[in-house]
DNA sequence: AATGATAGTTAGTCTAGGCTAACAGTTCCG
DNA sequence: CGGAACTGTTAGCCTAGACTAACTATCATT
């Protein structure tokens, strides 16, 4: 069902789907600087992601994603969206760079992966303990190389 | 000092360097093999290595990178051992699924972010409640979609 | 030393996916 | 309505990186 892209089309696909959100309608000038590529490269992948059903579009007409196009889209945003929160909200990583690397690693993620990573993100997030009493044991070990000695003793508790 | 690679120049170095580890010499029929590209393939590739300096390779010999092709080589190896203990290790990933998927996202991955996953990963191996209990405890989660109770009150203790 | 097997290379082709230059539609305004 | 000005397309080119077919070196064995 939904059939293997390469990084450029599913980058497309994403763009386009982002754009239909944002705007009433999606045209080839738009694509071509939300992705920073020319716009004959938009026109040229627009057909054939038109050949392969993903996307409908007419000669000088608006963009617009079929059934299968959205789905593979949504995809690769949801891909996207948890390697961000990961990168970001787990391993503290600032936003740009975050967001470089997702953009980059959403396209060698299994979907396997995918969802045992948004399970983590999601445990992590919510510990019991709350989550700042955690985020904060990690963010001072990445910072000083080791466990911050106070934190660990409130975590394991007066009697360990 | 390292430049920038493409995911395939970064394969070659890191077969060559793997098959450096494993045989006396190298030779293009093991690349290919071990790459599962033909060899001619893999004799355009030397070529470019070569050319810019990251591999030692002469018509008909044998194969060896130079410094600063092994350093790419070995960089990216640790971005791949580290994603690879990130996917098996934390996340509970089947090995087979785990080593493809380090595979592809050993190229996508920045510095910034792997210095950071690779602590991570540190931090939480080695968590001082124990490996196995936190382990347990998202093994736990993913599988039941919720958290374990008793694990949830030995964890907060039995005061709150 | 000759020869067959194996290893490696060259030449030429293909696809994906960029780019520029030049052309063609559309729109909007006087 | 008739052009600017903008938008989109076509044609043609380029690079990376794969492939096959055919050629050449090297080695091992007699």
């Amino acid at each position: 069902m939904i059939s293997e892209q390469t990084a450029s089309r599913e980058d497309y696909l994403e763009a386009i789907a982002k754009l239909s959100e944002e705007e009433t309608s999606v045209r080839v000038t738009q694509i071509s600087k939300m992705m920073g590529v020319k716009k004959p490269s938009v026109t040229a992948a627009l057909h054939k992601l038109s050949e392969d059903g993903l996307v409908k579009h007419r000669r000088y007409g608006l963009v617009e994603l079929t059934r299968e196009g959205r789905m593979i889209a949504e995809e690769v945003m949801r891909r996207h969206e948890v390697l961000f929160r990961f990168l970001s909200e787990v391993l503290d990583i600032d936003p740009e760079t975050a967001q470089e690397d997702a953009c980059r690693m959403e396209h060698s993620l299994s979907p396997t992966s995918l969802e045992r990573l948004a399970k983590f993100v999601e445990f992590v997030m919510t510990c019991p303990k709350g989550e700042p009493v955690w985020h904060k044991g990690f963010k001072y070990y990445f910072e000083h190389g080791e466990r911050d000695q106070e934190l660990v003793t409130k975590c394991l508790g007066p009697d360990s």
